[in-house]
Formats: C-alpha cells, structure tokens, sequence
DNA sequence: GGACTCTTGGTTTTT
DNA sequence: CCAAGAGTCC
C-alpha cells in the first residue's frame, strides 16, 4: 500500500527470496515498513514472469483500498490485467453468485450492513419476547457474529446451550437468520460463513476454484479469521500454493474474530512451507523503531522478531502533556503550522486517535486555525439517510424480498402510508406466509384496509412495477430516473439538510463511473459492490490536506509526520481493555501500528482533563506512555492558544455543597503523599467527593490528584 | 398520519 | 454528549 521505496530499486536476499519462492505454501513475516506490499506485487509479477497465466492468480487483501492500490501497482509492472485482486468479502460475493443454488441461496441477495443488522436483531429480540435492556441489540449482534466467524451455525450453538443466557442467544440468532434468510439478505459475516460452509460440503466446487485460481496471495494474514482461514485453506486444498503475509504484532481486529494463530500456526498447517522473515525496516528512523521496539517487546504473548533500521537518525520523539483536550488539539494545530514552515506538506501528515468521537476537537481547533485536512471514515457516506434512500428503491428492484428496503422507502416521501397501515400489511403477510411486497401487490385482499389507503398502496406498486422495466443495464440511468420519478428528488430540495441533493448527486455520478469501468455493468452487482465499500476507500492521499483518522484505520498506511493524540489512561488503552491481558496486548498492538506508521516526526500527546461524555473528567497519562522510554515535557505555553476554556475554576469555585465529609485543604498546606512523598497543595478545587487537589511535591512533579483517591496526610 | 418534543439509554475499533 | 424511540399534539 504504501509507496516505501528500498535504496537502488534492488530487492534484498529475503525479499528476493520471497518474490521468486515457486510452488507450495510461502510465509512471509514482515514487520512494519519492511516493503512487503512490494515483495508481493513483485511476486505477481514474477509469477507472470514465469509463465503462470494472470487469470490464475489471486490475491486477497484487508480492504477495496489496499486492493485498488495493489492493482494498479501491480498493472504498472505489466502483465496482470485478469490477475483477481480483491478482499475477501468480494471474493465471496462472486463464489456465492456463481454457485447460489450449491450454497442454496437467491443470487440476487442484499447485504446488510450495521444498520440494516441492527433492525433485523431488534426484530429478532422483539420476536423472542425479550426485553431489549437486558438483551441489548448491539451486544447480540456482536454476539452472532462471533459466532459466525466461527463458523458455528444456530443449530450447532443451540445443541451446545445449557444455560439461560446462551439459550436465549441461540434463539435470538435462529430468528435473526430466519429474518435474513426472509429477506433475502446476508450480512457481512454471511458473506463468509455461506462460502466456508460450501467449500466444505462441495469438494468439487474447491476443486474448481483451485483450477481457477492455481496462485492464493493473502496480505494481512494475522488478521483474518475463523472463516478466512477456511475458506483460504479450501481454495489452496489442491495446490497449497499459498502465500501469505503479515506481522503477528500488528494484529488489532481481535475483537472482530481475527485469530492470529492463523499466523502464528501457518508452519504446523502446512508442513513443508517456506519461510521468509523481513526485518528490515525502509520506513522509520532509527529513534521512532528503536520507541515502537520498546513498547511492543512488552507484550508476553508474542514471537519475538527485530526492526533492523535502515535510514539514518533522525529527531527525538515529542511526548507532551497539556492541560485538556481542546488545548492537545491547538497545540497539534501549532505544529501542524511550524511543520509547513519548515516545508512540510500537509499530505504528508496525519493526526490517529483510538475512538472516532475524538476527530471532532481536532477538528475544530483545525476549522480555527485554516488547517486543511480529510477525514478517513467520518460518516459514512453509504449511511447517510438521503442515500440508504435511493439505494432502497435500487434494492428492491433486484430483490423483491428486502422487507427492510421496502419498510424504509415505502414513506419516504411521505405518501400518506403510515405506521397502522403498514402494520396490517405486515400482519396480512404474516398470516398468508407471503412476502412484504406479494401483501402490497395483493392490497385489494387485506380487508382490514380502508379504500383510502388501498389506493394509495396501488399507486406505489404500479410505480415500482413501472420502475422495474428500466432494470438491465447501465445503472446511472436507473439511479437518475428513480431519484426523481419517486419523488425523492423533490421531498429532498424542500429538506432542511442542504448537503443532500448534493450527496445524492455523487451517488449518481459514482454509478455512471461504474457503469464506464464495469464490462457488464448492472444494479445487482452495482449494490453488492457498494455493499462492501467504506469510507476508508474514498481518501485521497495525494489531497493537500492533513489526514485524520482512527488508529485501526492507519493500518497499511505511512506518512513523513504523525501525531498520536489521548494517550491517557482509559482512552489508549480503551477503559473495555482494562481488565484483559489478551485485549490489553491488543491495545498495545495498535499503539504499535500507530507509532510505526512514522517515517520522520512522531508526536505524540495526552491531555491532562478531557471531556468525556459530557464529563470534562482528570485523566492519567497512558501506562503504555512510561514504556516507551521517554521522559514526558509538560507544556508551559497554554496561554498561547487562544481559547476559553469551558470549563475554568472559579465554576468549581463556586460549587454549592462542599461535602461535609471531605476534608478540605488550604493553599500552602504541607501533605505528605504514599507514593510521591511530601509536597504542598498549590491548588484546591472543592466538588465534594470528586475533589481535586493539585500538589507540587518536593522531588519536584506537580501532580493534580483525586482526593477520594489520593488518601493524603495533612502535616502541620 | 405526521411533525414535533421529550426521555431514555448507550457509548471502540470495521469488512 | 448524542441518537433513537416514545409520547404528544395538530
């Protein structure tokens, strides 16, 4: 993915000896900045090279955008138009396709992102009769799709339930599969699970995909998961001509079900493999991989390997302190601005932070201060309500069956068919076991409907007929005509939002520019593309602006100056890490990824109060920030940023009922402190049970404690 | 039926 | 703090 560019264009021993390895299982162990996406489009193309037809080489990588980039990088060197390059979700969208009736399935299927997941599990939880605060939709869903990566189906984990939470939750999941299976739909981890299963009851449909794609190329490989590795290891099972890549200590999608002793048992599951270890680094300097090397070797569970510099050394790394997170993000801003004075691009600089919630102070402070960036992922533009929309007209014209996609746009705009019509209809398919859309088409039927409401359901499915004569071929036609014939077009230019004609018309653009890149173009494929696209695809980083993203979203990615924003306590590692040495590791791992995606500066921060959830709370620097082996400078230049804060003292000042309980300090009081010795208090700040006290001690820190937690002794 | 306000509950990361 | 759902009024 990144542009990372070895001295003299030649390839060393280990990548040369990855690059022209020929038959049989291949690992590559690549640390960071280590040229590994180079060593694999060179082996693309010296596969090529050697005879192999392009169209019998496969290569898998972690997102559209690593797949773009690895193509074009992989067209340049000649020779690979027909190689199949794509992730793994992709990869199975086609499977499925080609073989829905093996996989007994409707090839015409909708894929269901969050949202649409969301509203089928509410179904689910609704239908079991569960009350949704103590089986709360998010927690299922991610519970199913645990599951689901694991390839275990609700028959199988109904059979292994004893008790009553995973009783329920089988039958949550059997209900919430029923309803996708109803629809016609497939979520994501279907996508998946669907194609895993075929494999393995289709030996000869292996066998096909092994002839088709005699060359399996995985990028990532200590991130897939249950099903990946499954579904890799069926498409190999002839050949084993598999090669795969990754770096075990930037595995951060734990939680998403990736298992890395996928990686790390590669050389038990195939025998005879090859391995490569690539240790070299071409991207950082020596000070920020001699930093990342610090902080990784304190994780337990891992194979130990070396970041070997190759560049020559460079500027110390800045850790700073500031007071709250509004000045962390002014002061980023700052620098942002001395940066460009010494010359640097804004490009070539990017801010990671662990929650996306975090972009928007920096945000801000960048609106302030002229501060061009882009933000990879913000909202996604495939979620935003205009789209779903028009993409739900699109849907059911190819599927029929999507209930969700009808329940969206049969209103919208309102045509006067409300929440108690749609009940009934919904009750009369239920009854008649027929689909959402054979109900709307039998309207006449359904008595208890008043003539009113007959009618103006007939006027809708007359237009959706009307609109299905328009299906087949080019889908920029289709998209224009349906936007405006269904009134959406309308509805939208009387909306308060004044971005969505305009979102709408980059869906309609974008469709035409599928139709012009797409051999055979058509909406069914045109929606499962767009199914599996996110907004991490759409950054440009050739835009003359700073680059905002979350630190998962900075994987594969490079830039010459990096900041690493809330390293606190809570924030990096996440407060839902805290308790579990595994996922503590992981948080670790990602501090990793961010630190390594480095080439030249490296800043990195944390803000001594920040504003969580309303709370403007005192934080305590990251544990991972004293690992690193720096010492830590305050910032002494607060009153250069030019900003109130919200919330100053004299508000706490003023706090109505100092607690009785609580003792209270005086400036000047000498205390001594367990941990940090004797000290005195330069500032009180009176909230009752929650109040601070700030305390400058004698071995010379300043520290701003909770007193409730401090358990401090006042000496006289 | 639809627009509006109010309340409640939930809060990591993403294909 | 924010979004979604329930409740209220026209």
């Amino acid at each position: 993915m990144e542009p990372t560019q070895h001295p003299n264009d030649k390839l060393t021993p280990s990548q040369k000896k990855a690059v022209l390895h020929k038959d049989g299982p291949l690992l590559v162990i690549a640390g960071p900045g280590s040229g590994k996406t180079r060593v694999i489009t060179s082996r693309i193309a010296a596969l090529i090279d050697s005879g192999v037809n392009p169209r019998n080489i496969c290569a898998i990588t972690f997102t559209n955008k690593a797949a773009d980039e690895m193509r074009q990088r992989a067209f340049a060197l000649g020779k690979a138009a027909g190689t199949h390059i794509s992730t793994f979700h992709s990869l199975c969208v086609r499977i499925l396709r080609q073989y829905a009736n093996f996989a007994k399935i409707n090839p015409n299927f909708s894929i269901y992102d969050s949202a649409e997941q969301s509203q089928c599990i509410k179904q689910a939880i609704k239908t079991c009769e569960l009350d949704t605060t103590n089986f709360s939709p998010a927690r299922m869903l991610e519970a199913v799709s645990t599951l689901k990566n694991k390839l275990i189906t609700p028959e199988d984990f109904e059979k292994n339930s004893d008790d009553f939470f995973s009783n329920t939750l089988a039958k949550i999941y059997q209900h919430y599969q029923n309803i996708l299976t109803e629809n016609n739909a497939l979520d994501f981890d279907d996508l998946l699970m669907k194609t895993a299963y075929l494999l393995e009851d289709n030996p000869d449909i292996c066998q096909q995909l092994g002839d088709r794609y005699k060359f399996l190329l995985i990028d990532e490989y200590q991130d897939t998961n249950h099903a990946q590795y499954k579904i890799a290891k069926s498409i190999a099972s002839t050949h084993n001509n598999i090669c795969v890549t990754g770096d075990p200590d930037q595995s951060i999608y734990r939680w998403r079900g990736a298992d890395i002793r996928n990686i790390l048992a590669f050389e038990t599951d195939y025998p005879n493999a090859t391995v490569v270890k690539l240790e070299e680094n071409f991207r950082s300097t020596p000070n920020i991989l001699k930093t990342a090397d610090k902080l990784i070797a304190k994780n337990q569970n891992r194979k130990i390997k070396s970041l070997i510099p190759t560049r020559p050394p460079g500027e110390d790394i800045a850790v700073e302190a500031f007071e709250d997170e509004k000045y962390e993000a002014l002061a980023v801003a700052d620098q942002i601005k001395n940066l460009e004075d010494k010359g640097a691009k804004l490009k070539d600089i990017a801010v990671f932070y662990r929650v996306n919630s975090a972009s928007r102070v920096i945000e801000e402070a960048f609106v302030k201060n002229k501060v061009q960036y882009q933000i990879v992922r913000g909202v996604e533009f495939y979620s935003r309500k205009e789209i779903r929309d028009l993409l739900g007209y699109l849907k059911i014209l190819v599927n029929p069956q999507d209930e969700v996609a009808f329940l969206r746009i049969i209103n919208t705009p309102t045509r006067g068919i409300g929440k108690t019509t749609i009940n009934k209809i919904a009750a009369y398919a239920d009854s008649k076991n027929v689909t959402f859309y054979d109900a709307l088409k039998n309207v006449d039927k359904i008595d208890s409907l008043s003539k009113a409401p007959k009618a103006k359901i007939a006027v809708f499915v007359n237009m959706i007929e009307q609109f299905k004569k328009d299906v087949g071929g080019n889908v920029g036609p289709i998209a224009e005509k349906i936007f405006t014939e269904s009134g959406l077009e309308n509805f939208l230019s009387t909306s308060k939002d004044q971005n969505a004609l305009e979102n709408v018309d980059e869906l309609i653009n974008a469709a035409h520019e599928y139709d012009k890149q797409t051999e055979q173009p058509s909406l069914l494929d045109y929606l499962q593309q767009i199914s599996l696209f996110s907004d991490t695809d759409t950054y440009d980083k050739t835009k003359g602006a700073v680059s905002l993203m979350t630190l998962h979203a900075a994987k594969g990615l490079e830039f010459e100056n990096v900041f690493i924003v809330g390293l606190e306590e809570g924030m990096l590692p996440h407060e839902r890490a805290a308790d579990n040495e595994d996922e503590l590791e992981e948080e670790r791992r990602l501090f990793f990824v961010g630190i390594t995606r480095a080439k030249t500066r490296l800043f990195i921060s944390y803000a001594k109060y920040r504003t969580i959830r309303g709370q403007f709370q005192r934080t305590s620097a990251s544990p991972f920030l004293y690992e690193l082996g720096i010492s830590l400078t305050e910032s002494t230049e607060e009153n250069d940023y030019e900003y109130e804060r919200s919330h100053d003292d004299t508000e706490f000042d003023h706090y109505d009922h100092p607690s009785p309980q609580t003792p209270q300090f005086a400036i000047g009081q000498l205390v001594r402190h367990k941990k940090f010795g004797l000290g005195r208090v330069i500032k009180f700040v009176d909230m009752g049970p929650d109040s601070l006290v700030e305390i400058k001690f004698n071995a010379g820190q300043t520290k701003t404690l909770m007193l409730k937690y401090a358990k401090l002794e006042k000496i006289e």
